[in-house]
DNA sequence: GTATAAACTTACCACTTGGTAAGTTGTCAA
DNA sequence: TTGACAACTTACCAAGTGGTAAGTTTATAC
């Protein structure tokens, strides 16, 4: 690992990162990560040799985001720890939409290209503490991820649905319906401490 | 609209659809699209102009194909109506991906370009439906869109990552997490004829 | 002072892209 | 028979793509 944060290999990741979420893969060139960075796109080849590596190293640091993500969040409790990381999540997607492009990205375009899992170590730290939780404990394995998969899900469309959402109905409705979304999170979290029904 | 439905026309908005929705805008091609259809790109270019034009038209065509999903839903009670309109679309995103993979990319490339909305139309006719159901008649707009893009988001979220979580965690418990989540939407639309809470 | 190596740049290449121009084929009405 | 038109195809082009090869700058080690 870079042991800089500005290291030109990790700023490169960062800018590299920035593009693909916005543009896919496809869309996004070397040339056009490069101006912003403000190299040659041969500098990018140096030292990533080619422009699938560099974009399965950006893939990689989202991996690494993602899990510390669940790693790091604070909490006494198992039910605790989960709601305020659903809660960072639902409002990290919102202002830094970056990472939740890139999953999505990821997933549409893991139809075609069979590629490695960015998203595998995450999920399972997030059902291994989930399971900790009360009303989650005895839980089968798929209802547990199936609870778990549709939140993530309702936050990662709501997220990448924010421009059109903004267009369609206007900034000010897009605000009163975020705090609706996160209000409607919060409902939903509130009985992790209950057995399940 | 053309009233064959082997038209040329549509014969090409139904292949370059399938496309797009694999590929993403940018990664296809009209030679690619073109090829899978048996003809040159200039036979696209013929009837479309250009490429963004063939675009416009599969997603309007899509729009059509969301608004009517919603305008045919067969029952008797608003309740009724929306509840199977869900389990359909819940069962039609996983054995007919493509719709889903155009929407979801249509929602990420809008970031940068600002378009048309082809979602509109679909989403306030669907708001309309549930605003109709007992338990969401006298909710602020804010909270029924909210819950109905939550489930939009679930089981779209759910559609796109089939391929991955298949290749995450084998065939056989793929199968028993999508009647897990089938389970869990029909759980979620059981009170719909109750006041709200 | 000099060698070495990392971090680049300039120049170039083969290939694919969307798009244009012009020609070809087939059908059908007068 | 001819004219018109739709539905194409062949040929071509400028621009942009990822990638290679070789040279240049800069810092560091000895």
């Amino acid at each position: 690992m870079d042991q800089y944060a500005d290291s030109p290999r990790t700023r490169y990741i960062t800018a590299a990162s920035a593009v693909f979420a916005h543009k896919g893969y496809h869309a996004a060139s070397l040339a056009g990560i490069a101006d912003q960075l403000g190299v040659t796109k041969q500098a990018l080849l140096h030292f990533f040799g080619s422009k699938v590596v560099l974009y399965e190293e950006v893939l990689s640091a989202l991996s690494d985001r993602l899990l510390s993500s669940i790693e790091n969040v604070e909490g006494t409790t198992p039910e605790a720890m989960l709601r305020t990381f659903f809660l960072h999540l639902s409002q990290d997607a919102l202002c830094n939409v970056e990472d939740t492009q890139l999953v999505a990205r990821a997933l549409l375009d893991a139809q075609t290209t069979s590629e490695n899992w960015p998203m595998k170590p995450f999920l399972d730290a997030l059902g291994a503490l989930a399971h900790k939780t009360k009303r989650w404990s005895k839980a089968s394995d798929a209802e547990l991820f199936c609870w778990i998969y549709q939140h993530i899900g309702s936050i990662q469309h709501f997220a990448i649905s924010q421009t059109t959402l903004r267009g369609m109905y206007g900034a000010e409705a897009f605000d009163v319906l975020k705090e609706t979304h996160q209000a409607q999170l919060r409902a939903a979290l509130a009985d992790l401490e209950n057995d399940p029904v």
